[in-house]
DNA sequence: CTTTAGCACTCAGGCGAAGGGAGTGCTAAA
DNA sequence: TTTAGCACTCCCTTCGCCTGAGTGCTAAAG
């Protein structure tokens, strides 16, 4: 897209005024509030010719000028600068950081809410790109005669546990038998390599002793197919309500359904390469998501783990701003959860 | 409040076709669809004096008559009839409770979840009323020569754990002899009573040793306290909008962020002996619920545990059939959860 | 060739009048 | 005590008008 630096000048300027208005920019406001050295014909002229090259859109006849979706792209790809956040607005982002945020599995649900706190948006959060899982360790305690605890330590570092009751009696000896041939024959083993080696003792154990191991054998897949599956966590979703996009129902009822049920049928093509990832409009794959626009950034936590968390908004969201802050926050998780650091977890209690 | 049998006929009627229809009842409307044999002018005398009573509310001069709160209320305890589950309501509900409902942490995430796609409308769920938990039993897992694992097993039946990371070794030994002493001095010790127990190991330990009592005993009361606090989860929030009263924005959108930020100021008056429990507009304290209601069930969980899932909606509800819907779903709830069953909980990954 | 001033044109949104209609309260008769 | 009849009220929708912001075009000026 060659465009001459006085079209970039005000595409720039049409911009950041809708950002602030949120109403169509005319020629003569552009005269006023754009810096630019020339009359209102003079832009009139260069604003049809943006149009013309679909940056500009009006939204009838007589109304001013508002940048379309690939406006927004070009502006964030090329002349947006970057935001400096304020004094205050890194502090408070540091104060969130600090007194709300502990563990590590509270953080896509906490981390959610802080962000939709500060920005005034809705948020999202999820967790990718666990390679394989496998069970590192099997700890069993004896509750009583009829009850045990199984704790299980994962390749991630994480640990889970969960109370199991049976129907008969069991005792100490038993437990460290069932414990030893776990942690020979079920560690180190992915999701899918699991069921064989219960086929493999299905043969040549007792009936009782392999009922047993089948319950908590299927007790750590789940825990592995927990892990590796991606939850999305939605906070805030009223703050759509405050943008005069979504003043009328019609536009923000499907957008909210979507977002609160946005956890069953999660899906979204996180950032890989690069830490802030914006998606305008159109370029979002869900329909109901063709109006709005969406910035994340990527967080490290653990070994192999990464998380999402971001905004959703109208495509007129200050992007420079929003970037910036999710960045910073972002960076923050990742100071406090990332590689260098101990892994952090979270509570729990156990399942039967 | 003395009505004739006329007169309760005319309130049920009304209420029920304005549940219904959430258009003002006329005198003519309810001679058609009341079965009252009687004619309409009859209707408007009866419907002044409700009207006078208190029971009945006027929106315009011109206009047919709805239930006020007060009205509501008489319908909800003398008018109104046990709602029948049909065999696919309660089907659904059986099936919702098979399928989606494994373990009891997600009980509070998933209940709501499910009751608000069967409902259509916001749910919340929370626990309440344990009374002073205290920590049954530690065990301590060595993970390598810097870290390992505490479990806690609580008097709530309920299993926590944590993963602690240390700058210095530590071994099998040292692991068994503060897994002792934990359990001769901090079980069974109420959150408040833990701090003095606290105080009297801080002079005759050595340093580092009292460093490691600390942690965990700092860890056991984090859980316990967590275990008091109660939680307040929402779900389908923007069900909101489906509902007639609820199209504009105005009325809408605070109710919407007081739903949403409902986790942080969580208060409510949980059902004590009755199992379900109706609060209908002004009954309701929180300013942003008085023109709303709110119907909810309680079930129990584990020993002396009890949860609240309800539904907020207009005042205009099918009380009946969303308090049997409720109540069915607590109490499969309680059959699932409750005393008589094995405990249930959920997973969890530790902490530093 | 580019910029600017001037001007006619377009169209969304606000305002008010008019009309329709549902429902009421009152009165008088049954 | 109930019912029929009737005048009255008032909400809501529709329609037409007007206003004003902003445009595109044309012609003159730089």
């Amino acid at each position: 897209m060659d465009l001459s630096e006085r079209q970039k000048k005000i595409l720039r300027a049409v911009v950041e005024q809708y950002i602030q208005t949120a109403e169509p920019v005319g020629s003569k406001t552009l005269v006023e509030h754009g810096g630019l050295e020339v009359s209102s014909a003079t832009i009139r002229n260069e604003m049809a010719e943006l149009e013309a090259k679909g940056l500009l859109e009006q939204p009838h006849t007589s109304a001013g000028r508002i940048p379309s979706p690939a406006g927004y792209r070009v502006y964030v790809n090329e002349l947006m600068e970057d935001h400096r956040l304020s004094m205050q607005e890194a502090q408070s982002i540091n104060d969130a950081l600090e007194t709300k945020i502990h563990e590590m599995d509270q953080v896509m649900t906490e981390a959610g809410k802080v962000i939709s706190q500060l920005t005034r948006y809705p948020t999202f959060a999820l967790t990718a790109g666990r390679s394989q899982a496998t069970i590192a360790r099997y700890d069993l305690l004896l509750v009583d005669k009829e009850s045990f605890i199984v704790v299980i330590l994962t390749s991630t570092q994480t640990v889970k546990n969960k109370l199991f009751r049976l129907n008969h009696e069991i005792d100490e000896t038993q437990i460290q038998l069932l414990k030893t041939l776990l942690n020979t024959s079920f560690t180190e083993k992915t999701l899918e390599e699991i069921p064989q080696e219960l086929l493999r003792h299905a043969s040549h154990a007792e009936g009782e002793a392999f009922a047993l191991i089948r319950l908590v054998v299927t007790y750590a897949m789940t825990v592995l197919k927990e892990l590796e599956s991606n939850v999305v966590r939605t906070a805030g979703i009223p703050n759509l309500l405050a943008h005069p996009e979504y003043q009328s129902l019609d536009s923000a009822e499907p957008l909210m359904n979507f977002l609160s049920e946005w956890s069953e049928n999660g899906n979204l093509p996180a950032p890989q390469d690069e830490t802030v990832k914006i998606l305008i409009g159109p370029e979002n794959v869900a329909e109901e998501l063709k109006n709005s626009s969406i910035i994340m950034a990527r967080y490290d936590i653990g070994d192999n783990m990464q998380g999402v968390i971001g905004v959703v908004g109208p495509t007129r969201m200050d992007y420079a701003k929003l970037a910036a802050r999710l960045s910073y926050f972002a960076e923050g998780l990742s100071r406090m959860f990332g590689k260098g650091e101990l892994p952090q977890g979270r509570d729990g209690e156990p399942e039967t």
